[in-house]
RNA sequence: GGUCCCAUCGUCUAGAGGCCUAGGACACCACCCUCUCAAGGUGGCGACACGGGUUCGAAUCCCGUUGGGACUGCCA
């Protein structure tokens, strides 16, 4: 089992993306020996710069996943070039000449393939200034994909794509192929979008005389609210994974939510431990509808899962956010949903409040007498509590209405973490 | 335009011809608990896109329609 993932590192990792490492990286751990390679597609020296490339580890770091072997496509641009080479000496590609004007110049309406018309095939050209392209041969090509099952493509619907640029360099889909082989990959686990380019793949890759052909599944599009592939464009930060890790959002949550988009363990179950996922994992489950992205399932996943922490992990998990003590923490901890939250609840422990909500009735009256009772009374929680209700009996008060002034005093909010924690107060 | 993919509650899903009066989860609503707000508990609302087949029987298989999406670069 030896599976990859390859992220473009253009400066954000994405929620997509970060599913597709979930999943390949659940087959890479479910048996001793399975290999997961990080494959960093980062040729364009001007979009993947270093900051970018670090960033794709951090996160897949964060989410707390690991990989055992790492590459760059930029640094195997040698392997690339023999393969062209090859390909050319063995007749199954050819240059041209043809600029992206002369073909659109040459295109008919009714063309079957909205692409290149094989000008070039026969001419005979040389490769300097051209472009290699894949002579694509007559026949069908069948993609067996996990999710999908048996898809048929028309060749006579595959254009004579590019394989390298007149200036020698592999364009992806080479580049891609030859590191598949040389890495000996078994697992192609990858988004829909690279399903059309599959047939591609695989004539490419018998061609290149690749023996047994890897084991594919591509992934469903994860949507957004408009039903359309989520996207930095059209949705800003929603897809960027580094987002939820500065709003608070546990990576462990963070993992269990994206492994639902497409699959499920069973058993009506959702909540499930990572290692736990591994076990249950099985690319045959894949669901092959495009899922939407639900920031609020995801939220209640992630309260979930900070109501699980111990006291400790909770309060370590804060750490960023705010400090608290070990008596106040397990009252915050069933309050929020993202750690993010956690200030707003605890601010008035630490510095004075402002009130800018209107006061309750009575305020005046409950406020004097607990000032006074609380000087008295025992200063712990029922000591507290039965003080205020006291005052409040003495109002005609319940302890609900009783404590909305109180509370409003100390916390500069109508609501918020019981009451009895102002003893927590010096 | 061409090729390909997809279609169960608002959302994520379970469902491999009878176990389906279609199950679970999020969201929403109500009630209980309760010092506010939460958490927790109980209950409720709510779906097989449409039309034809096949079959004793279809959410499940086939065909068509409609709707959505992806791909269609000398990007990755």
């Amino acid at each position: 089992m030896r599976t990859r993932f390859s992220p473009s590192p253009t400066g954000y990792f994405h929620v997509g993306g970060a599913r597709s490492v979930l999943y390949n990286w659940f087959l890479a751990r479910q048996a001793p020996g399975g290999v997961l390679i990080l494959r960093i597609e980062d040729t364009d020296r001007e979009r993947h710069g270093e900051e970018h490339v670090d960033g794709i580890r951090r996160a897949i770091t964060w989410l707390g996943l690991d990989w055992d072997e790492e590459y760059r496509q930029s640094e195997r641009a040698e392997l690339y070039a023999t393969a062209a080479a090859r390909l050319f000496g063995d007749g199954n590609a050819y240059y041209c000449s043809c600029t992206r004007e002369e073909i659109d110049a040459r295109k008919k309406p009714g063309d079957p393939q909205g692409g290149y018309d094989r000008f070039c095939r026969d001419r005979g050209l040389p490769p300097e200034g051209n472009a290699l392209r894949f002579r694509v041969p007559p026949g069908k090509t069948v993609v067996e994909d996990k999710v999908r099952g048996v898809v048929e493509f028309d060749n006579d619907n595959i254009q004579d794509f590019v394989i390298q640029r007149a200036d020698g360099s592999a364009l992806f889909i080479l580049a891609n192929v030859v590191d598949d082989i040389e890495m000996r990959i078994t697992h192609v686990v990858r988004g829909e979008e690279h399903l059309p380019n599959t047939a591609p793949y695989e004539l490419l890759w018998a061609a290149l005389g690749g023996g047994t052909l890897p084991v594919f599944a591509h992934l469903s599009v994860i949507v957004d609210d408009k039903r359309r592939k989520i996207s930095k464009r059209r949705d800003g930060d929603l897809v960027v994974l580094e987002r939820y890790a500065l709003e608070g959002y546990l990576p462990s949550a963070m993992c269990n939510y994206l492994a639902l988009l497409g699959w499920s363990p069973g058993e009506n179950r959702e909540i499930v431990p990572l290692d736990e996922m591994v076990q249950l994992f099985r690319l045959d489950d894949l669901n092959s509808s495009s899922a939407f992205f639900d920031v609020k399932k995801l939220r209640a996943f992630n309260g979930e899962y900070i109501r699980a922490l111990s006291v400790d992990e909770f309060i370590a998990a804060c750490e960023p956010w705010a400090n608290l003590s070990r008596e106040v923490a397990p009252e915050v901890q069933t309050r929020v949903e993202v750690l993010s939250d956690v200030p707003g609840l605890v601010d008035w422990l630490a510095a004075p409040v402002e009130v800018t909500t209107p006061w309750p009735d009575n305020s005046a009256a409950m406020l004097e007498g607990c000032t006074a009772a609380f000087e008295t009374c025992p200063w712990d929680h029922d000591g507290v509590k039965d003080a205020i209700e006291a005052v409040g009996q003495a109002n005609g008060l319940k302890l609900g209405k009783a404590q909305a002034p109180i509370r409003l005093a100390v916390m500069g909010k109508p609501q918020g973490l019981p009451i009895t924690t102002i003893a927590l107060l010096p």
